[in-house]
DNA sequence: GCTTTCCCGACTGTTTTCGTCGAGTATAGC
DNA sequence: GCTATACTCGACGAAAACAGTCGGGAAAGC
């Protein structure tokens, strides 16, 4: 289990998906502007949830992305290890004695301990109560126009491929300087 | 709040060092044999955590590390920051308007409710709890010569610098496939 | 046929991780 | 004082991961 920025901007991206995706398919190049992510990150990232059925892809105009299960089946472990892609096999496997001088592997025990707690708490957190916490938060949802047709009228801001210049949330592990 | 093999390298290193201060100073030698971490990370990994006062160290001969506290009182979250050195300045300081299109840096929000959560929860967690842990699990103490003295007459394994030739843990985030 | 949107693989620059090395300082015991 | 032990510090380096870019392609709707 790592957590990085990473996986943040996928949690990050998943909860606009949640918000929003009442009136049809987002997006990518909407959550790339709003949430700004570079849309081609946003690609790499989506096609890994995409694979592990976080979420649905519809193609073609008035397309985008859905969520795969309710919000309330999906917790903040299995977004975090469909982008982190756990490389996993620590060697020794868990079972094998990784050194044979009795204690077998106390170094894998030792960790496996504390990594079981994580998961288990990042398993009890959904997407659902995320999303609550930003509605409680008054994050205010554009109820978009359930037009979806008679598109190209307005003077659309075009969505081109590169939008993030100079990304602002490059690094930081987060704020919490105390 | 970053959660990667360094931090866990560093409360392993924690672990061992509390499982075994009661005689005395613990050498970083002496962990890094244990635990397969090689010694000059120890070394720095330990000048981190000695400078947030989690350890102490005495030098010379018989001189090695111990808690700088008691186990109870430290938790996984200070290991952690401790050993990341929070790099922090999330740009927009938190209280900015990021851009100013009204919803004001949501992505910042967004994230700071589950970085919140991940905080307190490795802040829950205490270095004792994780060593009952290990003993509960049956983890054996060689609950080594109190002599300190009367060294230099077995034929201790001499601790060289280079002792993990191709560290088995290099990378991999743990195990859990599940 | 055109546009929209997802899809995919390859590529690049920076940061972090992990580890090495060399030199130095404090302490204890002879 | 000498020597061995052990921490202290800084610089360096290879390899991986991270964050992002790019170009082309493929399905779907108009």
């Amino acid at each position: 289990m790592r957590l990085t920025t990473k996986g943040r901007f996928a949690v990050t991206a998943m909860i606009d998906l949640a918000l929003r995706q009442n009136n049809g398919p987002v997006t990518l190049a909407a959550i790339s502007q709003r949430q700004q992510i570079s849309l081609s990150y946003l690609e790499q990232l989506f096609g890994k949830l995409r694979r592990h059925e976080l979420v649905e892809s519809t193609r073609g105009p008035g397309g985008g992305y859905t969520l795969g299960r309710k919000a309330s089946e999906i917790t903040v472990a299995d977004i975090i290890v469909s982008v982190d892609e756990p490389i996993d096999a620590t060697q020794c496997g868990g079972k094998e004695n990784c050194l044979g001088e009795g204690h077998r592997c106390m170094t894998h025990e030792l960790w496996a301990a504390l990594n079981t707690k994580m998961v288990d708490f990042l398993d009890s957190v959904s997407l659902q109560s995320l999303v609550d916490d930003q509605l409680a938060k008054g994050v205010v949802v554009e109820n978009a126009p359930m037009i979806k047709r008679a598109i190209s009228s307005a003077p659309v801001v075009k969505p081109i491929r590169v939008n993030a210049p100079n990304s602002v949330f490059a690094l930081g592990g987060v704020a919490f300087s105390k």
